[in-house]
DNA sequence: AATTTTGTTGACATTTTTGTTAAACAATTA
DNA sequence: TAATTGTTTAACAAAAATGTCAACAAAATT
């Protein structure tokens, strides 16, 4: 792997999943274990980084998403697939969209691009098709979309606060999110 | 209102409302109108600002959802009053538990206070109780209550994201979530 | 009113973080 | 081999953020 994908992996590793919201440039380049000098001689600056980073976390998301949101297979198996993937996403990155967010509240550059998912409308319409079939309760697409990805991801993002309310230990909240799955599918067409 | 509250409520505004997660202490002193040496005065550091933020997020959150889990109401009422009092919350900090995962994560000091929710683990009870008479459908209790916090949280903290991904308006989006108490509840119960 | 206490301010010092540069080094090519 | 190009490094400069202090103002107490 070259240096620049070096960083950038490391930075997406100290982001998206161990949740360093406030990471410095420095605290990057340890992780990657080079000079600090060249992140600015890859990306000039820090905000270029971060907005490197920003654009493909973006890109990630959506080109993972896209490969299930149009692929030709039965509706049940279409939403199975997602979850599917879209866990493993989240246990790899589980911090990937509050970083998305914390950048697009905190200012600036995030908020410029146009960055509407085809495909996910796309799922819309699968999803409306599904409800006039009587596969799922009637109700609009995108709160079912909410649901999924509400069920999915917030087990996940909230772990550390969960686990101290909750008084739960590591190996037990694996479990529990690991059962979700069935669980979450179970929820959605019962 | 006291100086000293008023630092505090803004910075709350900042990071819970606005979700400016790295805002300075001179950004939460503008937002107050006070002078930056007030902050000092009156939390010596910019990291005791923090830890009183964060300590009293978390004591507001469970206080606000103990008079809830200890009310003697009937169980879906139960779920009802905490649907209504915890999206009122949510509505006022929606990234206020964004910013403690996030304090979480980043430092320390947030991971030597044990502060299990003896109110959760009540409630939790309860949510067994109504699984066993069939009030709910059969699952683990941490479940149904994972499931109750995901299907309201996420979509108000992932608001920008997916307004963007789904190109909707501030109107609509409105719309879509004040849509969604009634529909969690159904969801939940049938 | 005089005095003590508390609150507020701006200027400055310190620390932290980021950005720049020149020089060393490595790899490639002519 | 020499020259060119690309990569890496350490030292330095600049900027940004935090912390400290003495002076001043307001409020409370005597």
């Amino acid at each position: 792997m070259s240096t620049e994908e070096l960083i950038k992996a490391k930075a997406k590793e100290i982001f998206f999943t161990k949740g360093h919201l406030h990471a410095t440039t420095q605290d990057i380049a340890d992780a990657a274990e080079v000079n600090r000098s060249l992140i600015n001689y890859y990306f000039r600056s820090r905000d270029q980084l971060f907005q490197t980073v920003y654009r493909e976390a973006v890109e990630d998301l959506k080109s993972q998403l896209d490969v299930v949101f149009y692929a030709d297979i039965p509706f049940k198996e279409k939403v199975e697939q997602f979850i599917e993937v879209y866990m493993k996403e989240l246990l790899r990155y589980p911090y990937r969209e509050s970083f998305l967010i914390t950048e697009i509240c905190s200012n600036n550059f995030a908020l410029k691009e146009k960055k509407k998912s085809e495909a996910m409308h796309h799922f819309l319409k699968d999803i409306e098709q599904a409800s006039a079939q009587g596969i799922i309760k009637p109700c609009k697409p995108v709160h079912f979309l909410f649901n999924l990805f509400s069920l999915m991801a917030l087990p996940v993002i909230m772990r550390p606060l969960y686990q101290k309310l909750l008084d739960i230990n590591d190996l037990d909240y694996n479990q529990l999110i690991n059962e979700r799955k069935a669980l979450i599918l179970k929820l959605i067409f019962d």
